[in-house]
DNA sequence: AACGCTATATTTAGCCC
DNA sequence: CGGGCTAAATATAGCGT
């Protein structure tokens, strides 16, 4: 992502990847608080890693705690009120993703 | 962030926020997926929105619950500064076995 | 191991279609 | 609205301490 570009894989090294841990833990944490201050969405994430012995959480413990139980008791059916539409979606957002991928492969290639 | 700075605050303009939206949503999910892949770190996000249907989960609806549960169900206890001490020894015997695979990986290498 | 520095890669606000 | 462009702001790999 600087000076050289960073194939999007494991990091073997420990060192480097620690260090780089700390680094973009710090910048996603960063992103989190900007999405959820400039837009003001129900926003949460969950951190678990060697590097640090709490997880970390954001936004803070109780709010997670909060978000997380609404999504894991979400009933199925809620899920998905038109099917149609519903599967709509599903689809861009895999075309999407697919998009992307190929983009992540032709990146990775050339930095062979 | 660019062209013009945006203070970190609401951003009141309904068109703007939506499109912001979509842009750090974009973004975040990147930063994440990124996280996740270099580090091999335990992470999961959740984002409830107005601006899209579903909910937008990281790295997926089943690993996430996953992560999610044990989570909520982690008991206060565990967070005493006992369990952290022996986080850290645990953290401590990860480092040395990881060392040692890092070894093993640079040898297997020399052999190729 | 953790910090600070900086050169680049990446993100994204403001526009245009 | 959603997609694309681009200039400017940010994030961060590699390195020195």
């Amino acid at each position: 992502m600087v000076r050289n570009k960073v194939k999007l894989a494991f990091m073997e090294n420990n060192t480097e990847r620690r260090v780089s841990y700390r680094k973009r833990q710090k910048g996603f944490l960063t992103k989190a608080r900007e999405l959820n201050t400039l837009c003001d969405v129900e926003l949460a994430t969950l951190v678990n890693s060697p590097y640090h012995n709490e997880l970390e959480v954001f936004p803070n413990h109780k709010a997670a705690t909060g978000i997380f139980t609404k999504f894991i008791d979400l009933p199925e059916d809620k899920k998905s009120k038109n099917m149609k539409t519903h599967e709509k979606i599903t689809t861009k957002r895999i075309e999407k993703i697919e998009k992307e991928l190929e983009k992540v492969r032709k990146e990775n290639k050339k930095m062979e």
